[in-house]
RNA sequence: CGGGGCGUGGCUCAGCCUGGUAGAGCACUCGGUUCGGGACCGAGGGGUCGGAGGUUCAAAUCCUCUCGCCCCGACCA
């Protein structure tokens, strides 16, 4: 069996191994592009329904884009180009026949969204447009790690006009709470809400916003970003409509999006030596029963896990009945944990014997012995027990790793030796942030959204702007 | 795209330097005994050695080119 490398001994090879050993996802014959296997996509599934659930409680409704996009589109947002271009896969023939203009496969759906926006928008009455779509996007990325970085991934992307500037500011920070209430109630993985720097935003964006996550190596991965595009796309894209006041207005636009990335954030947030560890809320499998077999236990312990497991059925618990015998106890033991279901039961003949099942706590390996009566009850409580120790574990480890420093050289030897977030105030000028980005490897992740401005530039001295939140990131 | 490393049964690797009939452990299949922290015995199946070309009587091994993956940088969700 494939060994696994301790996550304190090498983080980046526990984690590809840890993907690859427990059927997450696997590298396919098609450079940059991974499949994720089932028990990674059980994931995926239940970030979009969580997700999902929230998008439309927000209003939005989803909708679907074509994958193939006129490069006559992409020209039109010139920052938007710049930004993409390098990284657009072409369609430059459909069966033998030379394209006369080529398709881009899309990297984001803007160009293609706002096209369609621009008919179908008319008037104020229009707006707002309020859509999202679940879709695979690729990017020609030079490097690639699994579920961090692939040339094709899955996301969703809201696309949304507006009447005003002001509501298409409040949209995108709308958007901004709800990924981070997703992250941290569902994933169980603490976020940082802020603001990027302009060398930082999307391209075509006014004002690009982010979700910040640490992962347990220390590094800053982007969880999300939500994006105030202004009139920018709208211009391009000649989305207009008449207004209240009888003029005609170019619509104010966002977008935002999280993507199969975030599968990649739980493993860093959460793993540990033994493997992964699962948020119950997003595991596939919430509970493992193991029987433990004696003598004749399919006759004598099997019909107690089935019932069991038929009873956490009634009350929504993801649970799998390992009854394999090809398996000892022990192994299946390891095995799922390095799998991270966050509880497992076993029932042996002693606890028919007591009236009782073992259930284990993947999280902090507590051994309890459950009396059979509301056994599902006490399983349910103890899921959202793990659920909430998970999620103020990451809290801690978040706290332990941010670092407020005051000087240049204390935000380099920081940056040396513990890593982690580093806050400091920042001056605004990208002249700073690219010479702390040069020397440091850290980059502002982002700058928080309520005003911080104060003290002197960390780099020239300057008046601080804000107190940026710097970091080595994925 | 720059620097480094690696491609040999499903996985991890040995063999390559010094060319001469492809190996180990794990995994897998079948039978049996086991099973409360990664069981044991017995019998099996499976590899044109990443690909192409070259040198040679003979290439996993030597030479050239190429593709892929991993790590570190620059770019990005």
């Amino acid at each position: 069996m494939t060994e696994i490398t301790p996550r304190s001994e090498d983080f980046s090879r526990w984690y590809t191994d840890v993907i690859r050993r427990a059927e997450l996802a696997d590298y396919s014959p098609v450079k940059g592009c991974m499949v994720i296997r089932p028990y990674g996509y059980a994931i995926w599934e239940l970030i979009q329904q969580g997700l999902d659930r929230r998008i439309k409680a927000t209003g939005h409704v989803n909708a679907y884009f074509p994958l193939l996009i006129p490069q006559g589109l992409l020209l039109k947002e010139a920052d938007h180009v710049e930004g993409f271009a390098p990284q657009v896969a072409w369609v430059t023939k459909g069966g033998d026949e030379v394209l006369e203009e080529p398709l881009l496969v899309r990297p984001t759906s803007e160009a293609i969204i706002g096209t369609m926006y621009a008919k179908w928008i008319q008037s104020w009455r229009d707006l707002p447009v309020l859509i999202n779509q679940w879709a695979n996007i690729v990017r020609w990325e030079k490097v690639t790690r699994l579920f961090l970085r692939t040339t094709e991934f899955l996301w969703q992307e809201g696309h949304t006009a507006h009447e005003t500037a002001e509501e298409a500011e409040a949209e995108t920070l709308t958007i901004l709470r709800l990924y981070k209430e997703f992250c941290e109630t569902e994933l169980a993985m603490p976020v940082l809400e802020g603001r990027k720097s302009e060398s930082e935003k999307f391209a075509g964006a006014d004002r690009t916003y982010s979700i910040e996550a640490l992962m347990g190596d220390g590094r800053a991965l982007q969880a999300g970003t939500s994006h105030n595009l202004g009139q920018n796309f709208a211009r391009a894209f000649d989305i207009q409509f008449q207004a209240r006041d009888k003029s005609l207005q170019y619509i104010w636009g966002t977008s935002w999006g999280v993507t199969t990335r975030l599968i990649g954030g739980i493993i860093m947030t959460h793993g540990d030596d033994s493997g992964l560890v699962f948020p119950p809320r997003v595991a596939p499998y919430q509970v493992v029963i193991v029987p433990i077999p004696r003598g004749d236990w399919r006759e004598t312990v099997l019909p107690h896990a089935r019932q069991i497991a038929a009873d956490l059925r009634a009350r929504d618990v993801r649970v799998f009945l390992d009854d394999r015998d090809a398996y000892t106890p022990g192994w299946k033991f390891a095995e799922w944990e390095m799998r991270g279901v966050p509880l497992r039961l076993e029932i042996g003949p002693k606890d028919i014997e007591k009236g009782q099942a073992l259930l284990v706590r993947r999280d902090i390996r507590e051994k309890i012995a459950a009396p059979r009566e509301d056994l599902p009850g006490r399983i349910v409580d103890l899921l959202a027990a793990i659920q909430q120790n998970l999620f103020e574990r990451a809290l801690r480890f978040r706290a332990d790793h941010t670092t407020e420093v005051s000087s240049y050289e204390e935000l380099k030897q920081v940056l040396e030796g513990r890593p982690g977030f580093v806050v400091a105030p920042w001056c605004g000028s990208a002249e700073c942030e690219a010479s702390i980005k040069a020397e440091t490897q850290a980059t502002i992740r982002n700058l928080p959204l309520e005003d911080t401005a104060g003290g002197t530039c960390v780099r020239c001295g300057r008046p601080g702007i804000a107190r940026a939140y710097f970091a080595k990131a994925y």
